[in-house]
DNA sequence: CGGCTGACAGGAATAAAAACCTCTTTCGCG
DNA sequence: CGCGAAAGAGGTTTTTATTCCTGTCAGCCG
């Protein structure tokens, strides 16, 4: 992403950097030495004024600045929240039947509209995996894939991926914890109980997608 | 360094990597369809033509990219693969059955690994919508998040969101398309067909993730 | 201490980019 | 195969950045 304050915050360093005032740069640059002034970032009717890109060619030209070097003095050195690629609108079911909340195009459209992301897969250790046969019907299908988080709290009504002791790897709904173990349903049968001690568990991973 | 065909250079390949055309681009950002045709690069009397800093901060946060990726293009003109950070491993499900594929907490470990990634919401221009209620039981339950690509081929056996003229919102597996229509199959009886013919599909979005 | 120069405020004029408009071409879908 | 939408050419109008101009202030040098 890039700023108006940012842009003018890098035409100020890149000056600094050379021991110029911006109204300096301006004149090595070949532009008028008021051209920077910071009584000219902001228009009259305090709309940001944006110095255009021919000017900060001109600047990086008369300086001999690397356009990289430039841009990474943008960078505040802050950690960055989730990138804004990673974010999507998202509502609710019923607010999405109504009228307003798409164009006609089925694009979101209108006020109804949060906003929703992926979850980091290096913040996570997410991992990935893809279902074959017909074992999980009609939950998932063969070629679905499934987004894991492991090591990682679960609670009633998540869908979770169990190692289990001499069984391998199964996919159950937890129901609760017992003393002796855990308790879980089996995927599309939620009267169907599957209860496994302590020492049958190795380790779980919560599902927290699954592809379509 | 900046340079006018840099700067014109990197605006297309942002273009492509985003499926998008410079004209795309452009109506994606609010600007001009027009603003960045390829004819309004040189003025009439030859003199090159700069896209301002702030159409191009424009297209920066409507695309979500990062500034450095951007001007990263700069140099080489070539395109970014998906960040490394929306990357996870990813493997079949009789392949995680093996022992040493995980380590002993759950992580992935050893060869049998590829990768994978969530699609990027900016380029396919996803939306969410979030379950309610119980009428998609028992492949959705309440609460849960269905990741949406609106004006997105399907095929036979996607989950789809079809809005209905006259009835709304449904979730549907498409079967095939016919002369008259298309069909569907209800979501969780693969028997119950659903035939809707042209003008009664408004628009159709293919489900590509759903939240466990 | 005074003069000169540079930096900068702020307004008007000029130049340049975006928006608007009309039109043609191409491609994809029904 | 025809229709509609998207892309883009190219011209005109509007908006916005730069240049030009006048003026003030601060710092430095003689």
């Amino acid at each position: 992403m890039l700023s108006h304050a940012q842009v003018w915050a890098a035409i100020d360093g890149l000056a600094r950097r050379y021991g110029l005032s911006p109204s300096g740069l301006a004149k090595r640059a070949g532009l008028d030495p008021t051209t920077f002034n910071p009584s000219k970032r902001f228009a009259g009717d305090g709309r940001p004024r944006w110095p255009s890109t021919e000017s900060l060619a001109k600047i990086l030209e008369a300086t001999g600045e690397p356009v990289e070097a430039f841009v990474a003095t943008l960078a505040t050195g802050k950690e960055k929240p989730a990138p804004a690629s990673r974010m999507m609108p998202c509502t609710g079911f019923s607010e999405a039947s109504r009228q307003e909340a798409f164009d006609t195009k089925g694009l979101p459209s209108g006020s109804l509209w949060g906003e929703i992301a992926f979850p980091d897969p290096a913040n996570k250790g997410l991992f990935a995996l893809e279902v074959s046969g017909d074992d999980q019907l009609p939950i998932y299908r063969a070629g679905d894939v499934l987004i894991i988080a492991p090591l990682t709290a679960v609670r009633r009504g998540d869908r979770v991926l169990a190692k289990i002791h001499g069984r391998g790897l199964s996919i159950l709904t937890m129901e609760r914890r017992t003393q002796a173990g855990m308790q879980f349903s089996a995927l599309d049968q939620p009267s169907e109980a599957v209860h496994l001690a302590h020492d049958q568990i190795e380790w779980l991973g919560r599902i927290l997608w699954a592809s379509q």
